[in-house]
RNA sequence: GCCGAAGUGGCGGAAUUGGCAGACGCGCUGGACUCAAAAUCCAGUUUGGCUCAAACCAAGUAAGGGUUCGACUCCCUUCUUCGGCACCA
């Protein structure tokens, strides 16, 4: 009879859902352990593939954690807001009010067939105004604490989606979500002051549970760099003296590498420096302005082209090297970048590759100053030498190592005031504006007469006003809403005109983790009693893609949020695992290229726990592939195989169950009871350490072969007791990875009580485990040439002599000399002969 | 260009404080059951050699080299794929 998994699984839904059985003691922290999946982007009406992969794993980890004893809380929340539902509106006219609620209504009934251990109560909704209110708030908490900003800066623009990006959501200079090039345009915008944390968001990866290549992309990201600052003079200003005694007379550059002072033959400003104009010289004024002008009509991805043959021209104007007052030329140059460091670098083009372009398209001189280890102080460069050396032509500082030089020009040029040592993080703040509709109003209202003023908490929400146009016309949607927009000041009360920008929906989604906990407090964000002993996450799991945006974002609101008294831990997710992408035909599942493979077609025809089952077993969690639906037979038969053993021996299991011992003295069982027994606890240990550390697939291939040895083995060779004590053992293991099924079978034998009600998990045997004989390899010469059976533990002597006796082993040694014999304890015998 | 990860049968993959390579599953081949098919069950399945067959022998974890009694595992060089960063001074 085939497993007839719909009614079942339909059955234990109905019922879990009925006893309530999921419902998590949030007031019991004693053994808490809160296990998060990356809440669901409701864009479809449907989960795919990919939502599987996610959350059933996820759930089978909770649920061996449940049966462990653990107190479970397991929630699922929706990320409601943004562009693919406005676009979609905008596209059907539906409204995404309307479309993201119907999603979510849909998806919801999805997730249950999923049989997770979720409890609707506790879910989130990003877009509601319970939720967005606090979103706000957090807004307001920035802004009381100087943390949020509003400044006219150069932001990304997408033309299509009519918006500004943050830096992070910039990728090879196209917008990360539709793939349109990024334009520089300069608005006037809010920032969240990220680069406040830059020091602690970096040194506070190193103590948690992360993907080393995650946290080695946040470090990228956070770019860190140790240098100085060095001011050099401006000497000449060739015709421009109007100038002269100005406050314009020093430049300021930031650089890594002061060791290479000595070899600096230009300096260069990038073409937005403050000095360009003050430096450019009469006869040189034509060209200066045709290069600013060049220079405006690239695009970024052009400018940022590290493979474009350099440009630049000459201001006209020289500066003064301070370390030895030599007069080098000033340029300009796009390959300089405004926003980073000083805005201005010095030229070393015997030690910079980018310099050493730069001087060889300009002809300007290329100095060596550091000289390669064992290469000759007279050889010519042929390329920019940027690793470690010892300095040459460096005055007072020849023959230093140039790590120690580094340190000493430092030294030098603080002690006569012209330098002064820096740190630089390449992290920019997180511009969080946005000119779409689907966000959350950012609380803040313009006044004719006190300026930019903050929505006083008490009147927050500050709601999303429905009937609007939300066509893309180049302007927020908002801005369309005269109910919206105009009103009055709340200090003064006189008119006033609120922000009509929203806010990245990765501020939503910065902070939904301490949200689960109390959803439906109108009075407060979080419950700061219960989140602060339910907090941390223990355990994370989402995709991989988020590694610098929402997990940089969330970790600094956690932060924020600890600075200003809210809770009481420095990270939001101690432990961290991403998921691997499951791909189709080599590219990533969407419904613009019509690959998405709808998990539809396996949960009808296999059910849930199967589908579910088989994405575990496909591969290793974490590896990426393309989606290959030949293996579900697989799975299937291995289902139905279980469902027939139980079904055959449900009388016996029903009669012995109840009676059954928790465990048994290995020694005392007869020999192919023994065998079972013992293989039985190694894969308890197996299956709870593989689930554990999220490597499903080794764990179901082990219950496959615990399978395959119940009902290899003749059936009377064992007794009763032990088989049935086996196949209970099966049931439960099975349990966390196909929840219906194995409640349906602990049913089935006689059990009266839900497997995950309790904790039902075994430990198992530790003196069951070990084998009592062992197989000794023999090599000889480093070759296999037989294996021999040896109670464990046996002496070297031993195992030495019976080896020797072995015929196979005579073939070889005989008539030859033996040179050496290797015994490694219950593993292997080595003779090297020769 | 830089940084990181990976490369194992026809396929997904297993095995790493260095110790019997290919667990488990898919697929395939043969057989049983069947009028037949599907489903199910049993046997085989790295490649090559020699065999009626078994036994046996040889080669084999991207390529080449090294360390070692012994290397998928450690070291060096090269190639390929994927991911990230990309003029950050």
């Amino acid at each position: 009879m085939k497993y007839p998994f719909q009614e079942i699984e339909t059955k234990w839904q109905k019922r879990w859902e009925a006893e309530g059985i999921y419902k998590t003691n949030l007031s019991e922290v004693e053994k808490k352990m809160y296990a998060l999946v990356m809440f669901i982007y409701p864009s479809a009406a449907k989960m795919h593939i990919g939502h599987w992969f996610n959350y059933g794993p996820t759930d089978t980890w909770a649920r061996l954690k449940r049966m462990q004893g653990n107190n479970v809380f397991e929630p699922i929340g929706y990320d409601a807001f943004g562009l693919p539902a406005e676009n979609y509106a905008i596209k059907t006219g539906i409204h995404p009010h309307d479309s993201t609620l119907q999603n979510v209504n849909d998806i919801r009934e999805q997730l249950k067939t999923l049989g997770a251990m979720y409890d609707f109560d506790y879910e989130v909704n990003t877009s509601l105004p319970e939720y967005y209110k606090w979103t706000q708030w957090l807004f307001l908490l920035l802004y009381k604490n100087k943390l949020a900003y509003r400044q006219n800066a150069p932001v990304n623009w997408c033309s299509k989606d009519a918006t500004v990006l943050a830096n992070e959501q910039v990728v090879d200079g196209k917008c990360e979500r539709c793939g349109t090039e990024v334009e520089r345009k300069n608005l006037t915008q809010w920032f969240f002051k990220i680069t406040n944390y830059a020091e602690e968001l970096l040194k506070y990866l190193d103590n948690i549970d992360w993907p080393e290549k995650t946290k080695t992309m946040q470090r990228n990201w956070i770019g860190k760099s140790e240098g100085i600052i060095i001011q050099f003079r401006i000497s000449d200003f060739g015709f421009n003296s109007a100038i002269e005694n100005s406050q314009f007379e020093i430049i300021e550059v930031f650089t890594t590498r002061p060791d290479t002072l000595f070899g600096v033959t230009y300096v260069v400003l990038a073409p937005e420096h403050s000095l360009v104009k003050q430096l450019t010289t009469s006869s040189q004024i034509k060209l200066v302005e045709n290069y600013l002008e060049e220079v405006k009509k690239e695009t970024e991805i052009e400018r940022q082209s590290t493979t474009k043959e350099k440009t630049g021209v000459f201001t006209g104007s020289l500066a003064i090297n301070p370390i030895n007052n030599e007069k080098i030329p000033i340029w300009i140059a796009d390959y300089v970048l405004e926003s980073y460091g000083t805005g201005a670098v010095m030229g070393v083009p015997g030690h910079d590759e980018r310099d050493f372009l730069f001087a060889k398209k300009f002809s300007l001189p290329i100095k060596k100053v550091i000289l390669e280890d064992g290469k000759s102080a007279n050889e010519e460069l042929q390329s920019a030498f940027c690793e470690i050396g010892t300095l040459v032509n460096s005055g007072k500082f020849d023959g230093l190592n140039s790590e120690i030089g580094k340190e000493k020009i430092s030294d030098e040029l603080e002690k006569i005031g012209k330098g002064k040592r820096k740190t630089n993080y390449r992290l920019r703040d997180w511009l969080v504006s946005r000119q779409r509709y689907w966000g959350a109003p950012i609380p803040i209202v313009y006044c004719e007469s006190c300026g930019e003023v903050p929505i006083p908490e008490e009147q927050l929400p500050i709601k999303l006003p429905y009937d609007v146009d939300f066509r893309l016309v180049g302007e927020s949607p908002l801005a369309r809403s005269e109910e919206f927009v105009n009103t009055t000041c709340p200090t003064c009360g006189k008119k006033a005109k609120r922000d009509v920008d929203t806010m990245d929906t990765f501020v939503d989604s910065s902070w939904y983790f301490l949200r689960y906990l109390s959803p439906k407090d109108d009075e407060q964000p979080f419950d700061k009693s219960i989140t602060n002993k339910w907090l941390p996450v223990d355990k994370y799991v989402g995709g991989a893609e988020h590694a610098v945006m929402h997990l940089l974002y969330a970790r600094f609101i956690t932060k924020v949020l600890r600075d200003c008294g809210y809770i009481n831990f420095d990270e939001p997710f101690l432990s961290l695992v991403h998921q691997g992408t499951i791909t189709n035909k080599g590219a990533k599942m969407s419904k613009s290229r019509g690959n998405v493979v709808n998990p539809g077609t396996f949960t009808e025809q296999y059910g849930g726990d199967v589908f579910r089952l088989y994405l575990m077993f496909m591969r290793p969690y974490d590896e990426s592939g393309d989606w290959n639906d030949e293996g579900i037979q697989g799975t299937w038969r291995f289902v139905n195989r279980i469902y027939q053993l139980v079904l055959d021996n449900q009388d016996m299991l029903r009669a012995t169950i109840p009676n059954i011992q928790d465990k048994y003295e290995i020694q005392k069982l007869a020999s192919s009871d023994k065998m079972i027994y013992r293989k039985t606890n190694q894969t308890l240990k197996k299956v709870e350490e593989n689930i554990h550390e999220f490597h499903f697939n080794t764990a179901i291939s082990s219950l496959m072969e615990l399978l395959n040895e119940l009902t290899n083995q003749p059936t009377n060779e064992r007794t009763n007791e032990i088989t049935n004590w086996c196949i209970h053992k099966l049931i439960i293991m099975l349990a966390p990875l196909a929840p219906h099924f194995a409640e349906e079978l602990n049913e089935i034998s006689g059990s009266k009580e839900s497997l995950f009600k309790g904790s039902k998990w075994m430990k198992y045997d530790e003196t069951a485990i070990a084998e009592d004989e062992v197989t000794i390899a023999i090599q000889i010469n480093g070759k296999l040439r037989d294996t021999m059976q040896f109670p464990i533990d046996s002496h070297d002597e031993i195992i030495k002599q019976v080896a020797l006796q072995n015929k196979v082993v005579k073939k070889y040694v005989d008539g030859k000399t033996i040179a050496k014999v290797v015994v490694v304890k219950n593993k292997l015998i080595s003779i090297v002969v020769n």
